[in-house]
DNA sequence: TAAATAGTGTTGCAAAAGCAACAAAAATAA
DNA sequence: TTATTTTTGTTGCTTTTGCAACACTATTTA
């Protein structure tokens, strides 16, 4: 299934017939600035329109966890992620966010009815993919051995590249946390694997050696 | 958030229309018939009419677990759950299911168009509610050790039902499997939280001991 | 109602994972 | 370019977890 952009298929000047039936407003945020800190009670719908914006988990002890980086046309709220903890919208670049009351994408409009049948479109494919990853992630997680969480791990970025040179995207402090994986135990399962020839790495490329079907 | 009945504000004979629209079909499966193979790579938007379905996965040394139980109305697809392992729809009782190719949801309807805004507006809140609840067992499958994982579960559970008179709403078994970890250790740590005072548990039953912000 | 199956509760032991701490390399900022 | 911070890589030790095995209790099914 391939990523749908929330205003796929919608030309630019549609895009704003659409933002303005919306009621949405724009604003603009410089690098390492907070968006949102309190992004689980949000009513609105926020749609990134330029810069790279990342949601950030606050650990009890201190420490910050990426948990998703959002870059041009993708869209955050209270569906995005985790509930049960504080998350933080920060702006990793200048960015421009356009927001809405996420309601306003349920009003019945007389006009324009053709574009907004391809929003909804749109909403729905995002939310599914969305979905998707999440499930993904479940699935790994759900593996007992840090092994198999890796494993399976390469294996998503495997599909989604179809090549066995792959490239972790974050740093490997990132992917332990990812992972929900102690760091030096994972370093040390890493160096198993190369050990036992299953894979090649160094840094964040790493090199599939074994067969997969 | 409440949940979203995918026929919500929707009238029984508006039903018939839609679905008449999306061209679905019906189908009836008696207990313990396996409803659909391949749930990852079906194309269809699937309704449970009547009856109680599970999605099952059946793991590599032959063991299988319920992955999410479904009741009138829910909605199963290939955005349903996890993607890498074979998922099983079974039904646990006789049940109808509805039908209709996924695509269709999205046609240009010029006639019941308001019905069919109601329509996306119900996927839209129920893909939304679905996200939330991958994000939640996201959260608890985190957590690191397993005292921390059942106490996160309980909270979820507390905070659905604003007591602390919490039911376990599966098998002790099932319940290690969604946490995914080992039963006999999840049993070993149960005891250790009855022994610290911080929970009564007899079975399914479980007290909240300790205070909850 | 009896028999069979599934779920609960417990434990010793082995294996895996986490913690802590440190050196070295890499990336970023001054 | 140098200084500072972050990231990577490594290891000994401790704790937690998983596995295996068994008894006992509930729940289904015949």
């Amino acid at each position: 299934m391939a990523k749908t952009s929330i205003f796929n298929e919608i030309s630019f000047n549609d895009q704003i017939k659409l933002l303005n039936d919306f009621k949405a407003r724009s604003s603009t945020f410089s690098k390492g600035v907070t968006i949102m800190s309190n992004l689980r009670t949000t009513r609105d719908f926020n749609i990134v329109k330029s810069g790279i914006v990342n949601i950030i988990r606050f650990n009890y002890n201190g420490t910050r966890t990426i948990i998703e980086t959002l870059e041009e046309d993708d869209v955050f709220g209270n569906f995005s992620s985790a509930t049960s903890e504080e998350l933080y919208v920060i702006a990793d670049t200048d960015a421009e966010i356009i927001s809405f009351n996420y309601d306003n994408i349920f009003q019945r409009y007389s006009k324009n009815i053709d574009l907004h049948y391809q929003f909804n479109e749109n909403v729905v494919k995002i939310l599914a993919n969305k979905l998707q990853s999440t499930n993904d992630r479940i699935q790994i997680l759900t593996e007992k051995t840090i092994r198999n969480k890796l494993l399976n791990y390469f294996n998503t970025l495997y599909k989604r590249n179809l090549s066995k040179n792959i490239t972790i995207p974050f740093s490997l402090t990132n992917l332990a946390d990812y992972l929900s994986i102690d760091r030096s135990a994972m370093m040390r399962e890493l160096k198993n694997l190369k050990d036992e020839g299953l894979i090649n790495q160094k840094g964040k490329k790493i090199q599939l050696l074994y067969y997969i079907n």
